[in-house]
DNA sequence: ACAAAATGTAAAAAATACTTGACATTAAGT
DNA sequence: ACTTAATGTCAAGTATTTTTTACATTTTGT
């Protein structure tokens, strides 16, 4: 599973650390995700897409391997 | 977080085995989400929305607790 | 009522998500 | 060049997801 969390937090100008604030989790947490070490939760998955304010498919994106 | 997997499953007629089969994973873990036993995970929900032809954020909801 | 299909549930194990803490590297501003 | 902010990364630990196996209960069709 890819995503664009980088690409989205530089629109908002949002460091790791802001971000993983808005959502609850820790800074490390964002920047695995970015760096594509594991898949969030859909909990927090949800919970990006709506900082970004655009639905979960525009940002976490399936590949032919999931 | 709520899911109406079980509503998505009832419009298109699909036993909580074929869907299992077709996102991959056990019928238990169909099982246990439709009971809100727990969250699954972005893959899996991408998965799901897409057999159901709908937006994550119109299967899985989040709550103030999340 | 009976049989078969579908669903509920539970426990143990495996895999993965997430945290915390710590330190190293890179980028940005003065 | 210096300082600070931001990011990368690693390791150990906890929490949660998911699988497997197995059996009980409920629903559906005849």
């Amino acid at each position: 599973m890819k995503n664009n969390i980088r690409v989205e937090r530089a629109i908002k100008n949002l460091t790791q650390e802001e971000l993983a604030n808005k959502v609850s989790v820790s800074r490390q947490t964002i920047n695995a995700m970015e760096a594509n070490k594991y898949v969030p939760s859909t909990v927090l998955a949800l919970k990006i897409a709506k900082v970004f304010n655009k639905p979960v498919e525009a940002i976490f994106l399936l590949e032919k391997s999931d």
